[in-house]
DNA sequence: CGTATGTCAGAAGGACTGACATTT
DNA sequence: CAAATGTCAGTCCTTCTGACATAC
């Protein structure tokens, strides 16, 4: 096995990213919002009311009639207002309603609870560390990837 | 911020994992593979053969009328074949085509390269030393995960 | 006039629930 | 007879592509 501790690292990352799901996903049941619902809201509060639909749908990965449909579903659920920009009548901004900047934090808290139980007990320098090669790892990663393109 | 250090390593952790995907994406896309069907194709070759429907099915976590229609799918493609049990006619066990075996071999070679080109310039001991702390994260995780459940 | 932005309409993929035949 | 296994039928959700109106 030529490739043992890279292919291990990859698959504890999974792993944590998986669990890391598995523990939000009864927070989003409880409010009734799905994974990529709850990925537009922290999207739009990460770009801070200054977004246009086409930046949110680029920062998601999406088409911009899929984030149009997910707004609409979002807005009908009073979680989310467009407002057209004083600056381009064809574009609108997005931002969170205080229903839906409250239903991301109450999400969020559960997030972090988790993730504070899941270092319980470890080395807060070991973690830095591991913070750090998981840091390198991804540039690497993302320095091929990017040069595979052309 | 009381919680900064748990927050960036499940952000690199699934960055990472995100990385991986795009990295496999153009190779299933050449042989035109979805990454769900590649998933089931590495869930019946990690079985050995030995596994029933029912079986692959808790693996990937998706109902058995789920896994019937993409095991319907690929063996309408030739790429695994389904065999009835000896023990119970109402089983039927998985197994990887030939041309099933060398798709996902050929795809598995594509992950392998990628994944040894992020860990180039990476001190292994470092390496070691990060698989075993992202263990202990998930085993952690995985208890305070099984812990809430009643 | 060409481009950008959001939206509508139709289609496709993937998963689910419920019902069912067969076997244990 | 009750449970397990695979399958069929129908539905739902999400995303996509293509077409279009409006604004830049």
């Amino acid at each position: 096995m030529v490739n043992g501790v890279a292919e291990t690292l990859t698959g504890q990352a999974g792993l944590l990213t998986e669990l890391l799901t598995s523990a939000v996903e009864p927070h989003l049941k409880k409010v009734d919002i799905s994974l990529s619902t709850f990925e537009l809201l922290t999207a739009i509060r990460a770009a801070g009311g200054k977004a246009k639909q086409v930046d949110i749908a680029r920062r998601l990965g999406v088409t911009p009639p899929s984030l149009c449909e997910a707004v609409k579903a979002a807005v009908g659920r009073g979680l989310v207002s467009q407002v057209v920009s004083p600056t381009d009548a064809r574009a609108k901004t997005l931002r969170l309603s205080p229903k839906g900047h409250s239903t991301v934090r109450n999400i969020l808290e559960a997030v972090n609870q988790a993730e504070r139980e899941m270092v319980v007990g470890i080395d807060p320098d070991e973690l830095q560390l591991t913070v750090e090669t998981l840091r390198r790892v991804n540039r690497n990663l993302a320095l091929s990837l990017s040069g595979s393109i052309p």
